[in-house]
DNA sequence: TCCCGGCATTGACGAACGTCAATGTGCGGG
DNA sequence: CCCGCACATTGACGTTCGTCAATGCCGGGA
């Protein structure tokens, strides 16, 4: 953070980047990719820091390629609202527009692969395939939006709980199994339980006792406030109103 | 319907088309258009036609000409949630997708500019400026479902009924802006009672007692079950827990 | 190690909302 | 013109959830 130039040579070439094959920026050619590597840079956030507040100049896009970012919305009530959960390999930021509609903050420590926006623009304009696979993910983005909103309206909060930790436990299972890692069945969610009862459109008080309930009829095992055991996926999945497939496709978002 | 190809001569060239300019078309060429009015043809849809469902091959994409058409998604609980309303210039269709995610349903006659999906897609890979234009349409849409469902979720009945209201307030006022027509104040929306509460996240009943409460208040008239008039535009924007601001820009999405 | 501060949990209570059931209303077809 | 059906409204009731307040727990710093 202190010095640009220099923690972008820490990245390497776009090719040893760790998510390259899950960004966009796969679609780039050789030429692309050495232009991405000058125009990009990477830079670190520590958990809770406001990267872009809401209304502010949107400035930075870029790649996330360690950590969880919240995108929040707050209302002249008073009480803000996250819209989305961002993850290694998805994009930051709004392109195309002067001003940032929502606010992006670090909620675990964070690595971006950064780019100045108008600079990512003029490239983009230049390599059209870039572009073609940036719309490709945007539109799945709006599905998965559009799928969470439809989840999040019409169930009760216990639905909601439990499609979130069937969605984490699928997203930990992925990851596992890229790393080769042990416990498969610990789920991490590294949010706190106000993140998490904004993201479900709740409070921290009901989602607690949702919890503990899951944990008393021995679907989950609290290990700690961020770590949970799954101990019976069927009944978590009954817990959640939805079918198995949709789960299943949701966590692959 | 009953033949594409005469009927698309009533659509005349594409520049005579009503919302050209408010399409992603505009950014076409005078070679683009030409190759747009080949591919392209209207078809009609009566009130309550399901023109996809969810599952369906994802086949017909275009631009909604006339009418409103509701994005939809059904549960395995058996109820289904509106995640969005289409309207004059608005994009139809799942671009890159082999099924839909949603069901599509005219919620009133609809005139759709249709076009085979994987014609269209052969053409915005010829029309890099067109793909822009749509990526940057998909981009504010991205915001506005997000900033949708951080309404439904965190906000009372109360406020998303007034907040429907005024957004529809303002896009009737535009319309009537645009053709010069009387009436200003009056709002009208074109969904039953159910599917305005399917939008909303609430039920039929919850939504009327809540629409008989702002007539009582005088904030507003009900003239029939599609047609309001707006009398206190400040006491219903208080009713909505957002800035006139924020109400303003979501209306112009 | 102890203490402190933030976060999570639990409890009690009231308000908002969904559900079920009955009644009213408006529109289209015979 | 009237009937019938679908939709909207109204009422009564039970449940869920949010709010306020108290307590418990864990982790970091001196």
């Amino acid at each position: 953070m202190t010095n640009a130039v220099d923690l972008a040579c820490s990245c390497g070439k776009c090719a040893n980047c760790p998510i390259h094959n899950r960004s966009v920026c796969s679609a780039a050619t050789a030429e692309a990719m050495a232009q991405l590597n000058r125009i990009s840079h990477i830079r670190s956030f520590a958990r809770g820091t406001v990267i872009q507040a809401q209304g502010d100049v949107s400035d930075i896009v870029g790649n996330i390629v360690e950590g969880v970012v919240k995108l929040s919305s707050a209302s002249a009530s008073g009480d803000d609202h996250i819209v989305g959960l961002l993850f290694p390999s998805d994009f930051f930021g709004r392109l195309f527009s002067e001003e940032s509609q929502f606010s992006y903050e670090a909620v675990t420590d964070v690595t971006l692969c950064a780019m100045n926006r108008p600079g990512f623009e003029r490239f983009l304009a230049d390599h059209p395939a870039v572009e073609h696979e940036m719309l490709k993910a945007k539109l799945d983005e709006l599905d998965a939006v559009r799928e969470w909103a439809a989840i999040t309206n019409g169930h009760t909060t216990m639905q909601r709980v439990a499609t979130l930790l069937y969605v984490f436990s699928r997203r930990s299972r992925n990851q596992h199994r890229e790393s080769g890692d042990a416990s498969p069945s610990v789920v991490h969610i590294p949010l706190s339980r106000r993140d998490i009862a904004d993201y479900l459109g709740t409070t921290p008080e009901t989602l607690s006792r949702n919890i503990q309930t899951l944990a008393r009829a021995k679907v989950i095992r609290i290990i700690n406030a961020k770590h949970f055991e799954l101990i019976d996926a069927n009944a978590l999945i009954s817990h959640s109103g939805e079918t198995r497939e949709d789960l299943d496709r949701i966590a692959s978002h």
